[in-house]
DNA sequence: ATAAAACTTGACTACTTGGTCAAATTTGAA
DNA sequence: TTCAAATTTGACCAAGTAGTCAAGTTTTAT
């Protein structure tokens, strides 16, 4: 597994990203979205191609048509992921107002957490097994732009715009609080029995985070 | 897999323990050892038997002449897990002083994140692909003793000694935060550079991660 | 010391899995 | 329509994998 190519998210840019024919894109598309459900649950090790190509609706050797291995199919899910990640942390604006800026950042994580909680699963996977193919990724991109916001959340607390907390802590609690509804909801599910399935439910747990954690930062 | 005994945590109590010689003793604690770091990083599926008893230091037919088969090794290793996990959250007391009780028992989930984070990480897991072997013990169980905590958490609350918050919602916030330290270990280590190696850096996150969740929580 | 019980292992089996290959079948540009 | 290129698949292979078995070696109670 793995070796040199480990340049997930930066490649895409160089490549002259050939033209697909409306089969490949259809084909690429079903597989992705199966090989996100069986990695999501069953892990990289864990999941098989079998299993892949089945819900893709397809052969085995049909799948190994349109992706190279087992690890391309793993690593281009991933990069997809990866990417729609950073946007919306990109978007936190340092010009703007720090509650109102957070307020939005979270909400944008918690929808996402809710609506694709596989990728957070299929990240999750990712790190807790020694991120092999992203740990580059995350200590010079990530890392960069990590320390990028945490300087304006160090602006915004110096502006007395904010409580004094350390700004990379305050960036993970978010995080873990907005992932775990994603990662966990069998247990999440679980502990709150039918109140989880009802409508109105994820505007009110975001609304309970929310109100957490904007409290906790407010200058006081 | 699986099948009818998911009575994880239930059992133990009406098995009549029997008693173990000291090689018994010793080689199923090397084999449980082994295996907490064997499925927190591959999962169920990717973990293997031959890999287990390789860092078992011993060979496979001994593991399995300890544990009759690859999921009852898996079932014991998470069932330790979830009963050291129970302990600091039942001792919350609702007759103590509720920042008090909160400092304690977060302090103490971070400490157990940071000394054992393979055990979170196998935990993790579990709910990941969808908890198969707990689920019942998390609806039951578990659940009763949510909702217990919820009701004290409750309680402050209508008594002024804590803000309004979602008594669920809490104690979610808490176990993700807690346990990303652990289970996204190799990301905050890789976004906080040499910082999370330094010898202080577990006090300092607790202290950080403290200073949010209490301030989030106070009355006002 | 000794023999029964406990422990340990190599060889083996049945099955799964990632990936190959050659032979179809389908698609689409001319 | 036509045929080369694109797509699809069943048969197959080598490398694992969980678990069995019988034959040893070590431990321990007497």
């Amino acid at each position: 597994m793995a070796g040199k190519e480990n340049q997930i998210v930066e490649a895409g840019k160089k490549q002259p990203k050939k033209k697909r024919s409306r089969i490949q894109t259809e084909n690429r598309a079903l597989i992705l979205d199966a090989a996100l459900q069986v990695f999501s649950t069953d892990g990289y090790r864990g999941a098989t191609l079998d299993r892949i190509a089945e819900k893709a609706g397809m052969s085995k050797t049909n799948l190994l048509y349109y992706f190279p291995s087992k690890e391309d199919v793993y690593r281009t899910a991933l990069e997809q992921i990866v990417v729609n990640w950073l946007d919306p942390f990109r978007d936190i604006d340092g010009d703007g107002d720090p509650i109102e800026q957070l307020r939005r950042y979270i909400t944008l994580k918690l929808k996402a957490s809710h609506e694709n909680p596989e990728a957070s699963r299929l990240f999750a996977n990712e790190i807790q097994r020694g991120a092999p193919l992203i740990k580059d990724f995350l200590e010079t991109t990530l890392k960069a732009l990590v320390d990028e916001k945490a300087k304006v959340i160090h602006r915004w607390i110096d502006d007395g715009k904010l409580a004094p907390v350390d700004p990379y802590h305050l960036i993970f609690l978010i995080w873990a609080t907005t992932q775990h509804y994603a990662d966990f909801d069998v247990q999440v599910n679980a502990l709150l029995g039918n109140q989880a399935s009802k409508p109105g439910f994820y505007e009110q747990s975001a609304q309970a985070v929310l109100s957490i954690i904007l409290n906790g930062i407010r200058p006081r």
